[in-house]
DNA sequence: TGTACATCAGTGAACGCGCGTTCACTGATGTAC
DNA sequence: TGTACATCAGTGAACGCGCGTTCACTGATGTAC
C-alpha cells in the first residue's frame, strides 16, 4: 500500500487532536475547518474522507477529549490521587491559561447547550459516566449525597474556571480561583 | 425635526436589546448583524450610525445586560427578598429554558474571555461591582468570608446552569439545578 | 411668507473575505493475468 | 516478468453563502434670509 497500514486512523486522531484543540481555545463557531486542516499538516479537501461534516467532527472531539479525561479520572482514582490535589490542579492559574489543552467541558458547555441534539447526546452520555467517578472520591452520608456533591462541585470548578478566564484582572482572577478551591473543599467534606 | 427627540436613542436601545436577546440565545459569534438589524426593524447600514463596530455593540450589551442585573440585585436588596428565593430562582427550570432573557453571564462568559481586552474590561468592571452586593446577603464570620462564598455561590450557580442547559437529558438536567441549589444554599449559610 | 439650503436617521446595494462543502484529479501502491 | 487496471488518501480549485463593513443616496424636517 502507498500508506502504511493504520495511516488513515493516524490522520484522524491527528484532525481530532488538532480540533480538539482550536475548538478550546477558539470556541467551536470561531475555529475554521481550512485552520484545522492546515494545522494538522492537510488541505481543504481531505477533511471529507474522515468526517462527514464539521459537526461530526464536535461529536468525535467530546467524546475523545471527554474520554481522556475520564481516562485520567480513572488513573487518579487508582493511584490514590487525593480529592484536593485535584480541584487544586483543576483551578490552578496553569489551568486557566492554558484552555487548548484544558477541560473541555470548561470551554465548551455553553456552546454545546446551542448544538443539534446528537452533539448534545454525546455530551451527555459522557457527563453521565463521569459523574459516579467523581462521586466515588468525595464524602458524604449516603450515595446519593455523594453524588450530589460531586455534581455540585464540578458546576462549581466549571464555572469558577470560566469566570477566572473571563475577567482582565489578574487579582480577581486569582481570588475566583481561591473562594471556589474553598468552597469546593468544604463540599468535598463530610458534613 | 423628522423624528421626535430623543429618537435615535430609543433606536440604539431597541438594537441593544434585540442584540441582547440574540448573543444570549446564540452566541455572540454565531448572531449576525444582519439578522439583529431586521429583527430591530431597520436595515444593515443603519447599524454603524449607532456603533462603530459589533465589538462596539458587544461591549454595550455586556454593560446593559449586566447593568440591569445589579439593579435588580439592589432592588431584591431593599425589597428583603432572601438569599435562597434569588438561588432558587437563578437554578429555575425557567431560568434554564430562557436563555435569551436570562443571565448574560452564564451564556457568554466562555465567549467574553476570547474577546479583546476592551470588551474583558466592560466585563471585569461590572463583574466587580457585582460581587459586594451578592456579599451583603451571605452569611459569614468576617466580610473576607462573606465576598468568598459570594463568589462561589455565583460561580457555581453559573457552571450549574450552563451544565443544564447542555444536557440533553431532563431528568439529569433537573438533578444538576437540584444538586446546585442545596450547595448554593450550604455556601450560603454561616458556617 | 416663500424659497434655498443644511441636517441626519435610515436605506439598500455593494465590497472583500472566510466559511463549510464538493469534486475532478493525482500518484503511489496493490492485484490480475 | 511485464503490463493493465483498481484502490484510495490526499490535493487544490471552485461552489454558494453569509459575514462585517462601506457608501452614495433618500426624504422629512429644520433654519436662514
Amino acid at each position: 500500500m502507498r500508506y502504511e497500514k493504520g495511516h488513515k486512523q493516524t490522520t484522524r486522531a491527528r484532525i481530532i487532536n488538532v480540533a480538539s484543540a482550536q475548538f478550546r481555545e477558539h470556541g467551536v463557531a470561531s475555529a475554521g475547518l481550512a485552520g484545522i486542516m492546515s494545522a494538522a499538516g492537510l488541505t481543504n479537501g481531505a477533511f471529507y474522507a474522515h468526517f462527514g461534516s464539521k459537526e461530526d467532527l464536535v461529536q468525535a472531539v467530546l467524546r475523545d477529549a471527554l474520554g481522556r479525561r475520564e481516562q485520567g479520572l480513572r488513573a487518579n482514582l487508582e493511584s490514590g490521587v487525593g480529592i484536593e490535589a485535584a480541584i487544586r490542579d483543576y483551578l490552578s492559574a496553569r489551568h486557566r491559561d492554558g484552555a487548548a489543552s484544558g477541560c473541555p467541558i470548561a470551554a465548551l458547555v455553553a456552546e454545546i447547550a446551542r448544538h443539534p441534539e446528537k452533539t448534545r447526546d454525546a455530551f451527555t452520555r459522557k457527563i453521565s459516566g463521569f459523574i459516579p467517578l467523581m462521586a466515588a472520591r468525595i464524602q458524604g452520608r449516603s450515595a446519593a449525597e455523594r453524588r450530589q456533591s460531586a455534581i455540585a462541585i464540578y458546576n462549581l470548578m466549571v464555572g469558577a474556571l470560566q469566570m477566572a478566564r473571563a475577567v482582565n484582572d489578574r487579582k480577581l482572577s486569582d481570588e475566583i480561583l481561591g473562594s471556589a478551591v474553598d468552597a469546593a473543599l468544604k463540599l468535598a467534606s463530610a458534613r
